[in-house]
DNA sequence: TCTTAAATGTTACTATATAACAACACCGTT
DNA sequence: AACGGTGTTGTTATATAGTAACATTTAAGA
């Protein structure tokens, strides 16, 4: 999906829920989107003070919070970053595969995954949420 | 396992994979082992001060890391802080589940699941390593 | 003993994230 | 239009987390 797709398929995702893509909102997106892979929230604050003059941190935590609630970013704890969602409208299960290599992010649904990891939290009295899996690893470019 | 259990089982496994379980590294170990669940490495970096006096962040992040490299610990990315591993010996991957409402931590065996996340990373090209699986929801506590 | 590698100490710094409150904008009601 | 509530954004300050770089000490073998 193109950069303009994916911003209105967002803006009609937050219409379903009932909750605002507000400009600056739009804006930190667009500034996700403008980068290839996980993104770091001060990278977003940079460039978003490159667009607008100022900016302090809780302005893009808070935007980036909001996008992640809203299904639009992933949180990548383990990298302390944030990724785009590439399946928006559809699953927001994701199987998040981190290259310890070269970077590289890649994302798959992951609820078939995530159903027998459920059943197996279960047995020890857990009921676990709707979430995103990370896992690291080697990919197809750097595994030669 | 009771404390004096666990460390004689960390001493042995640290013995067999020809690294030293150093009198530092130990008194980080037993820091860690006196809290419930996890612990964060500032909270370690304050206990180790109240026993020895002094201590900078360095010190505290090289056991930690040291302690994770021998499998004594995992590292719960989204919480930014350790948690003992319960599986010293035998498997190396667990699934950690989190309740998100008391913060208990509970860490059962991740290989079957692990297998099938392995099998359907590949189809990707993805050769995802050996890791932990960090899952969030509720225990039975709280679910009531 | 000497030498070398590993471990630890030390200083300084960078990076990540949040609290708390102020100001503003939007929206429905009177 | 004026009001009041709610949600959003601005602002300041600070809390928390993690690392780089180099000095010093310790441990283990030649």
């Amino acid at each position: 999906m193109d950069k303009a797709g994916f911003i209105a398929a967002a803006d009609l995702q937050c219409q379903q829920q009932g909750v605002k893509l507000t400009a600056l909102r739009r804006q930190v997106l667009e500034l996700v989107l403008a980068h290839e892979g996980v993104v770091k929230a001060y990278q977003v604050l940079a460039d978003l003070q490159r667009e607008r003059g100022i900016a302090a941190p809780p302005t893009v935590y808070r935007a980036l919070d909001f996008l992640v609630e809203a299904g639009l970013l992933h949180k990548v704890d383990a990298l302390n970053g944030y990724i785009v969602c590439r399946h928006v409208g559809c699953c927001h299960e994701g199987l998040i595969l981190v290259c310890s290599a070269c970077g590289d992010v890649s994302e798959v649904d992951a609820s078939p995954a995530l159903d027998v990891l459920r059943e197996q939290a279960l047995l020890q009295g857990f009921a676990i949420r709707q979430q995103n899996l990370l896992l690291t690893g080697l990919c197809q470019a750097c595994r030669v």
